[in-house]
RNA sequence: GGUCUCAUAGUUCAAGGGAUAGAACGGAAGUUUCCUAAACUUCAAAUACAGGUUCGAGUCCUGUUGAGACUACCA
């Protein structure tokens, strides 16, 4: 239970003994608003019914029989029908005390309840782009924090290998190709695949018989012709090399991989059970569909009337192989707010056909589009931003920015490079997760991403300066002697603590409650706001407060302590958006 | 046409129905014989419009205007 649960549960029981109503509903405690005194704050209007009093004596009656019955409350203050109730400073050392004693602070109890984290599932047709870095970056993400959440989490890629998109790259290739490889090109799998694409759909304007070709040649891939499936594991071959390659080097990772080629025939069986139940039927011409017209949502077609399946056919089959396979609590799915209709139809159907249980664990994460300035990325008019392109030009302008503010000097080649990557790669995917997920974004591709202010490299620049200090403060005390044998409570008075130092300790001490509101919520972006208030909070205390020169040895052993504590928060908090901190930058 | 999102400083983003709407960038003005100035401090600057619910609305409801998405026998 964290403080605020705690001081909760303290205003209901004394909302109940001083005037007999027992709605903890109406008990609403918030963190006190900086301007004013105090560290949580009753917001007294919804007892008013209950006290029939004013606010300010019903917020001191209150005030005054929690000081009473509450030996960790030093005090109280109302300021219009504001009860603001502070906490003892010894209270706050005891506190600090079990976060820098707990190495898994943060981490949530075990829930029992095993998750799956669907994200990324590109086509195998292009390379990636700056949608797809929003979405890896999300999934992956949220998953590290449904795992920091205590949950058992499994990362999957639905991969989309197969179709006529497929089909396109691979005629292009071999009517224009001239055997060109990623060895003889030297260009990166995804790529050379991509342009011929791109290839394809140039061609087709001067001749319209190259689509017939492509759908034959998914017939001959259907049909498993040993001349076309070689062309296509071969080309896919070389997209999932240079998948693997960005991928690696964006830091995401997955426990399953899933191929729609192994999985676009499932699904079949389900639909012959729905149309056992009468939920689907079928039309004079054979195709199957879901009257979905009562919810509010068209007629869904399942199978054609050739008996193949679509889209959502394979969907349903993968929802229930997987929720069978790994026996789920959640099935999470990282994909577009283009496709929410997809996602209500899915769960829908899913209820329909009598899993409701697992309809219910189903839930989209249904981030929004990332926009450039002139609108959507359209791989026609050449505005697509590449994955690729993006991450190299982010970590050059850090080498650059490095470079010039003579961060450098002195560094080797390989730690100067490291830096750089470190860098440039924390700009971005802070720039991507600060967002709440659900939102629209824009991007502008002119405007390189910022590496000051509320941004990636502010936050790792606050952590290697600590390390900094926490290095220098070392060698100052006889070198080797780390502070780790010290009883942090008991260094350093609490009466002694400074305000900003008591701040920090309480900022610190919320970071529990973020993680759970991040996972509940599925927002990294939760996480991002906070890892910056408490970089800002810091620095602000830094700039006033010299740790090094501090002469009293139990204050500045106190500080040591508090700043390596800073400094761990930080480096769990950015862990879960990927981002990595550096000890020196 | 229908369904659904979104609209906050010049710009990019915050704000669990609660106090004087927070930051950052950009703009103006400062801070370095001192632990990393990628920092710190100060100033100017915003809830699209009109109603309603509430003790209290950026947040909930209705309407208007504007932007976007979806509405395939594509995935």
């Amino acid at each position: 239970m964290n403080i605020e649960q705690k001081i909760s549960l303290a205003a209901a029981g004394a909302v109940e003994k001083l005037y007999g109503v027992a709605d903890t509903a109406l008990v609403q405690i918030a963190k006190t608003r900086k301007e004013f005194t105090g560290d949580y704050t009753l917001v007294v209007f919804p007892l008013l019914k209950a006290s029939r009093k004013s606010p300010d004596a019903t917020a001191n009656e209150i005030g005054e029989y929690l000081v009473a019955h509450n030996p960790e409350i030093e005090g109280f203050n109302v300021i219009k029908g504001f009860l603001n109730i502070s906490l003892r400073p010894s209270f706050w050392a005891a506190r600090f005390g079990e976060i820098a004693d707990d190495p898994d602070f943060g981490r949530g109890a075990p829930t029992g309840r095993t998750v799956m984290v669907e994200y990324s599932s590109p086509n195998t047709n292009k390379p990636l782009h700056l949608g797809h870095i929003r979405n890896n970056l999300l999934g992956w993400s949220v998953a590290e924090i449904l795992r920091e959440c205590g949950n058992d989490v499994l990362k999957a890629n639905l991969v989309n290998d197969r179709g006529i998109h497929i089909c396109k790259s691979m005629l292009a290739w071999q009517l224009f190709g001239n055997g060109e490889t990623p060895e003889s090109s030297g260009m990166k799998g995804d790529h050379l695949v991509g342009k011929y694409y791109v290839r394809f759909n140039d061609e087709l304007k001067k001749d319209e018989s190259l689509l017939e070709q492509a759908q034959e040649m998914l017939r001959k891939w259907e049909a498993h012709d040993p001349e076309i499936y070689a062309l296509w594991e071969r080309m896919n071959g070389w997209v999932y090399d240079g998948f693997e390659a960005t991928y690696q080097r964006l830091g995401v990772d997955f426990d399953r991989m899933y191929y729609e080629s192994q999985t676009y025939l499932l699904g079949k069986a389900l639909v012959e059970d729905g149309l056992a139940k009468g939920v689907f039927y079928r039309r004079d011409d054979g195709s199957v569909w879901c009257d979905l017209t009562a919810d509010g949502l068209d007629e869904k077609l399942l199978l054609r009337s050739d008996g193949t399946s679509v889209y959502m056919t394979q969907d349903l089959g993968t929802a229930y192989r997987r929720f069978e396979d790994e026996q789920l609590d959640g099935l999470i799915y990282v994909v577009g707010n283009e496709q929410n209709y997809h996602f209500q139809v899915l769960k829908l159907l899913l209820a329909r056909l009598g899993y409701t249980s697992w309809s219910d664990a189903i839930y989209h994460l249904s981030y929004g589009m990332v926009e450039l300035p002139e609108g959507k990325m359209k791989s026609r008019e050449g505005t697509v931003v590449d994955a690729d392109d993006l991450v190299e030009g982010m970590v050059e302008t850090a080498r650059e920015m490095s470079q010039e503010l003579g961060k450098l000097d002195g560094l080797s080649a390989d730690e100067s490079a490291a830096i750089a990557e470190t860098v440039g790669l924390g700009a971005l995917k802070y720039f991507i997760l600060k967002v709440d997920p659900r939102k629209t974004m824009l991007f502008d591709p002119r405007e390189s991403i910022d590496f000051n202010g509320n941004t990636g490299p502010f936050i790792q620049y606050t952590h290697a300066r600590i390390c900094s200090v926490l290095r220098k403060g070392r060698n100052a005390d006889g070198g080797g002697n780390d502070h780790s044998d010290t009883d942090y409570a008991k260094v350093g008075a609490p009466e002694s603590y400074l305000p900003e130092e008591l701040e920090i300790i309480k900022l610190l001490s919320d970071y529990p409650a973020v993680v759970q509101a991040a996972g509940q919520s599925y927002s990294p972006a939760l996480v991002a706001s906070y890892a910056y208030d408490l970089a800002k909070l810091y620095n602000s205390y830094y700039h006033d407060h010299s740790i090094l020169r501090e002469e009293d040895s139990a204050v500045r052993a106190f500080r040591l302590r508090l700043s390596e504590q800073v400094a761990g928060v930080i480096k769990k908090a950015m862990r879960l958006l990927g981002i990595t901190v550096p000890e020196r930058m």
